[in-house]
DNA sequence: AATAGGCCCAACCGCGACGGT
DNA sequence: AACCGTCGCGGTTGGGCCTAT
């Protein structure tokens, strides 16, 4: 049972968008926004159709894109959250600024993907060539979450539990598997007791990125790496040097040990 | 100068998720 | 619960540009 069209073709236009037609779609979206992408296009005078208009806009005309070349660090940002989040384009553009999902995928498929190949065998011998998923599934709720208006402001945020699953093999293997979930501390005493059970150990070349809860001034963050437990705040320096934000969101790259 | 091949990127397609009825 | 409409996502395409021969 086929799903029909998105729109109908006739009478409507494919291909390059021209000046006027951007123009149209700009100046309705800043005046009206977008809350029904279908009937868009009628209102805004468009001949295309509502997917179009979408995708024109969240690809190339909204006024928060950051245009021109991706740096080398955004590059490696790309390379390293493909590492964990696989194919998931819009996962890692949320994790880019300016940079969209289309354009992400683009510059994988052109460079990255070659520059990750070039890189990879030395540094990482151990890792399949085409991981299409994480071997870490890490989920974060919001921490500011709109239906918890009415909670007290202050309340404590979410903590990430991790607990490693059953592997086959000694911590060395590169199918070593991790799962994680949220839960709500009370306080920051079982804030931290949380954080010292459950200490995320990652045995790969991502070892040295991690996901973190954010509260509203201080991060909590455990990860142990080489026996290593690491705790930081706000406050260390080299902390803002490696941050990238998004949301409630925190990445967070840190220094070499 | 001509042209073949590669690269780049905007745009399209099809599908799944989700929310409303 | 089932259906329908809409949205967002990932995969793919195609045309323009660049470069090597």
């Amino acid at each position: 049972m086929g799903r029909s069209p998105c729109c109908e073709k006739l009478g409507l236009k494919r291909g390059p968008w021209s000046k006027e037609e951007d123009d149209l779609l700009i100046n309705y979206i800043k005046k009206n926004g977008h809350p029904n992408w279908r009937a868009l296009p009628k209102l805004a005078g468009l001949l295309r159709c509502g997917k179009s208009c979408r995708l024109r806009w969240t690809n190339y005309l909204r006024p928060d894109i950051k245009r021109g070349n991706f740096t080398h660090q955004e590059e490696d940002i790309i390379i390293k959250l493909h590492q964990v989040l696989g194919n998931s384009w819009s996962a890692i553009a949320a994790r880019l600024p300016g940079r969209t999902d289309n354009e992400i995928k683009n510059i994988w498929h052109t460079r990255l993907k070659k520059k990750r190949n070039e890189s990879q065998p030395q540094e990482t011998p151990h890792i399949q060539s085409e991981p299409e998923s994480s071997n870490v599934d890490i989920h974060l709720e919001e921490a500011n979450n709109s239906k918890d208006n009415n909670s007290e402001i202050s309340s404590p945020k979410i903590n990430t539990e991790i607990q490693q699953q059953p592997s086959s093999s000694s911590s060395t293997s590169s199918s070593s598997e991790y799962s994680c979930s949220n839960t709500t501390a009370t306080s920051s005493e079982s804030r931290n007791q949380i954080m010292s059970d459950n200490l995320l150990e990652v045995d790969d070349i991502w070892s040295e990125v991690v996901w973190a809860p954010v509260d509203d001034n201080y991060l909590d963050l455990s990860l142990m790496e080489d026996n290593y437990q690491i705790n930081c705040s706000f406050n260390d320096d080299w902390f803002w040097d490696d941050l990238f934000t998004r949301s409630n969101e925190l990445m967070l790259e840190l220094p070499e040990l």
